[in-house]
RNA sequence: GCUGGUGUGGCGGAAUAGGCAGACGCAAGGGACUUAAAAUCCCUCGGUAGAAAUAUCGUACCGGUUCAAGUCCGGUCACCAGCACCA
């Protein structure tokens, strides 16, 4: 036998793959289905990293056993092309961000197919293709008619060196995710979209779909759902301030109103402030701040009272103090709290500050020393007709008083906010609106689509914080769609999360130029089966995906309330140094070498063997051989071939074997299925020689991991024509998975004297009547008394003795 | 601070309906083959004591439940991730 050249065998096989078209998904198939989905790469110019392939060989090896298993396996590839770090490249080297992305995807291309994974490259799609946009903006309009598309004037993140607005899933600790710049406030007009809307079924439906728990606890944090009241103060000058609270049961402790700096009323009282100079000078001390800055002092309150002014409580009509401060938030509630300093940490340390008093309405902490705010199972005081009340029991009580009072009700407030969607950039879907002077923004009508982006010489973002496309005046220069007047585009483009809320519905139907996907289509491949990707999309890529596709339903174009039915996450790849991978580090691994050095197939053996699929894991180079060392001793086998059935020695062996790396796939437990091959390996060396039929089912169980030795294996030894053609995955015997004869350890109280083998069916009695006549046993028993015996079936024994 | 998670040899990691801790791989040491090296094959490989049989300790730390705890319960510490003045 030849050695092992993995270089001719995988662009061999890689060949013959592509041309038989052997990973397209079949139309009109009365196969059951089976959709494997990962997130699809963004072309950067830095290629393919070692992090890519992880995810994708793991959804790889499901797809191929699926494929083996008879399922119809939709499994696509496509491009999130559109994006910043493309239109920066094309800015600084004058190339067209066009070409830049078609380099960069023939690049990535390449590199994919050379590591032999079964995507179906007959439906790949490119978020930057007109085909493809085109439905990106046709479902913005069915937004925009609904009414969840709006433009808005107000405060958003502004990211100083992309000179573009950021979402808020986009901003991490006051800085821009993608480029860690400083992100400032800045007040604009902005697309938003109204994902608040769907705050309460993002969260519920998390009970329909299988996803890890720590994807749905951090959705739900992020969504913040909090239940409460909203409370309407009455003041001395005689408007209404509300205020939203989740401890309404503590009404009797608001001591203070505090209102954020922002809030309408100030501007309405400014002739009757009698301090609106201080106040003035407060709130614009605060406007100054960032979002950073603001968090950044938290612990120090600062704040003025609005002098010459009151609110009054409901409840008992005390005057209380209003104050503003910035340590509350004028985007949350109604901007306005009662303080109830006994029971909130931070109106405890306000309180102090300004000498204000706290008074104590739950029972059991020292509210002078410090706020009493793990209080649940208190009893409430100082608190009229609740008192004597449990804290539950007071909520319930004082909503009922206020809803009867028309002071307040039940109320529940979410920390999401709605999506800032637009962005001041070139290279994004462009926004298919016409603002006109009579008309206000009117949506270009269906067959308009797609709004071409225009060429431009220039992409520059611009100082003012307008679209690259607003200097395009031919372009932006158009008719009303609806009255026909000179109007204007919008300039603004898509974030580059539009294009990505949507693609796993294209890949169905790819090319359908009537529909963006059509019914039949729909109807055979939803929902995404399985979905595999990275966490850092919990709650940007996969939660602003779930709610464009709840809408899609909302309005019958999807027919599955959620797109994806299970999601799983891999962890980082992270350097030899235990760092995240980083070109400053010096610790990238770039995946060519590895496939030119070890080839793919040990390539991927690698990256599902180096550790805990969900947990990250250091690359190491001297790892990898390992998993070279085994294949070349599976290669090898085929030295030692003899015709032959699997041999009755080894039947458990195939047994247990075929059943751990089918359950451990499914289980992405890819590690320990490797392992099991590995032990199996070395118990077929231990014989010297293997048969046919072992050689036969161990090329089947390993396909899925190394596709390429595999099939060629397969080939050589002329099994029959190809594996993913024509073979099917193995099956086990449960019976056979038994040992005639096992091994049980005895122990004497508890600590380990020896080891016997018995009959696999041996009961108890003997069992242990058996163990008690070994010498070591016997030895550790002598002069004592036995007490007890535990026999756990085919494990242990265990005698307790005195 | 809140939420979720993790803590096991020199290293990556196995083992949870409680049942032989360290599977599998890497590294290391020894041996075989070789003029030599590489490759390959075989053996050893948690600590302590011992020539060995063996004994004893050992899954972050303290305590508990149990015949039996890496696994369950109570507490402590450390680290990772997400959120964070959200009332």
């Amino acid at each position: 036998m030849t050695k092992y050249n993995h270089k001719e065998i995988e662009g061999k096989w890689q060949k013959i793959w592509e041309d038989r078209g052997v990973f397209h998904a079949e139309e009109h198939s009365k196969k059951p289905k089976f959709y494997a989905l990962i997130e699809f790469p963004y072309p950067s110019g830095q290629g393919l990293h070692v992090g890519h392939p992880r995810s994708y060989t793991a959804l790889d090896i499901v797809a191929r056993k699926r494929r083996l298993q008879g399922y119809n396996v939709l499994y696509p590839i496509g491009w999130d092309a559109f994006g910043l770090p493309t239109e920066n490249f094309a800015i600084k080297n004058h190339i067209h961000p066009e070409i830049v992305t078609s380099k960069n995807v023939a690049r990535f291309k390449q590199q994919l197919q050379s590591l032999g994974i079964s995507f179906d490259w007959s439906r790949e799609i490119n978020t930057t293709d007109p085909n493809y946009y085109k439905w990106t903006q046709w479902i913005f309009l069915k937004l925009f008619e609904k009414g969840l598309a709006y433009k808005k004037e107000m405060a958003v993140n502004w990211c100083t060196s992309c000179k573009c607005v950021l979402a808020n899933e986009e901003v991490v600790n006051g800085t821009c995710e993608r480029c860690n710049s400083e992100v400032v406030r800045k007040v604009k007009s902005q697309w938003m979209l109204k994902i608040t809307d769907y705050a309460e079924k993002l969260i519920n439906d998390l009970d329909l779909v299988n996803y890890p728990d720590r994807v749905k606890a951090q959705q739900k944090n992020w969504i913040g759902r909090s239940t409460g009241a909203e409370v309407d103060f009455g003041t001395t000058l005689g408007d209404t301030l509300t205020v939203y609270t989740t401890r309404p049961d503590t009404l009797y402790g608001a001591t203070y109103m505090v209102i954020s700096p922002e809030h309408a009323i100030i501007d309405k009282w400014k002739d009757r402030i009698t301090n609106i100079d201080a106040v003035r000078a407060y709130q614009e001390e605060a406007s100054k701040k960032s979002d950073f800055e603001r968090t950044e002092v938290a612990k120090n309150k600062t704040g003025v009272r609005l002098e010459g002014v009151y609110a009054i409580n409901p409840v008992n009509n005390k005057h209380i103090p209003i104050f503003i401060s910035d340590y509350v938030l004028v985007s949350y509630g109604t901007g306005a709290i009662m303080a109830v300093p006994a029971h909130d940490t931070r109106d405890w340390e306000f309180a102090k500050k300004f000498d204000l008093p706290i008074i104590e309405v739950v029972k059991g902490g020292n509210v002078q020393e410090e706020a009493f705010t793990d209080c649940a199972a208190g009893i409430m005081v100082n608190s009229d007709i609740l008192n004597g009340l449990s804290v539950q029991d007071a909520k319930a009580k004082i909503i009922e008083v206020l809803e009867k009072t028309g002071k307040g009700h039940a109320k529940v407030n979410y920390k999401l906010r709605d999506w800032v969607f637009s962005r001041q950039r070139y290279w994004g879907e462009p926004i298919p609106i016409v603002n006109c002077p009579f008309c206000g923004y009117v949506a270009l009508s269906e067959k308009d689509l797609p709004l071409r982006l225009p060429e431009v010489d220039s992409y520059e973002p611009t100082e003012t914080g307008e679209s690259p496309l607003a200097k395009m005046t031919d372009w932006v220069k158009t008719k009303c769609p609806k009255c026909g007047a000179d109007a204007e585009r919008e300039t603004d483009t898509m974030p580059q999360w539009a294009g990505s809320s949507w693609y796993f519905l294209r890949y169905m139907d790819p090319h359908n130029d009537k529909e963006f996907v059509s019914k039949e289509a729909l109807e055979y491949w939803s929902p995404v089966d399985w979905y595999n990707g990275g966490m850092e999309h919990t709650t940007l890529h996969l939660l602003y995906s779930r709610f464009w596709h709840k809408f899609l339903y909302d309005i019958g174009v999807v027919p599955t309330p959620e797109p994806y039915a299970k999601r799983t996450s891999h962890g980082m790849i992270l350097g030899e140094d235990n760092e995240k991978m980083s070109k400053s580090r010096g610790n990238v691994v770039n995946p060519d070498d590895i496939v030119d050095e070890y080839g793919a197939d040990t390539m991927r053996m690698y990256e599902m063997f180096m550790g805990d699929f969900e947990k990250a894991a250091p690359w190491s180079p001297k790892g990898i051989r390992g998993c070279r060392r085994f294949l070349e001793r599976y290669w090898n086998m085929q030295n030692f071939l003899v015709q032959g059935d699997i041999r009755p020695e080894l039947e458990s062996n195939f047994h247990k074997a075929i059943k751990k790396v089918g359950e451990d796939i499914e289980n992405l437990k890819f590690n320990t299925a490797i392992a099991a091959l590995m032990s199996l390996i070395n118990d077929i060396y231990a014989t010297n020689k293997i048969t046919f039929e072992e050689m036969k089912i161990f090329t089947i169980l390993l396909n899925p991991f190394a596709p390429h030795i595999t099939e060629e294996v397969w080939n050589i030894n002329k099994f029959n024509d190809n594996i993913v053609a024509e073979q099917k995955w193995c099956e086990y015997d449960e019976n056979k998975c038994i040992d005639n004869v096992i091994e049980i350890a005895v122990q004497v109280n508890g600590k380990l004297k020896a080891r016997i083998n018995v009959p696999a069916d041996i009961d108890d009695l003997n069992a242990i009547n058996m163990a008690k006549d070994n010498e070591a046993v016997k030895t550790a028993l002598n002069g004592l008394t036995i007490k007890k015996e535990i026999y756990v079936k085919g494990k242990l024994i265990n005698i307790v003795a005195k």
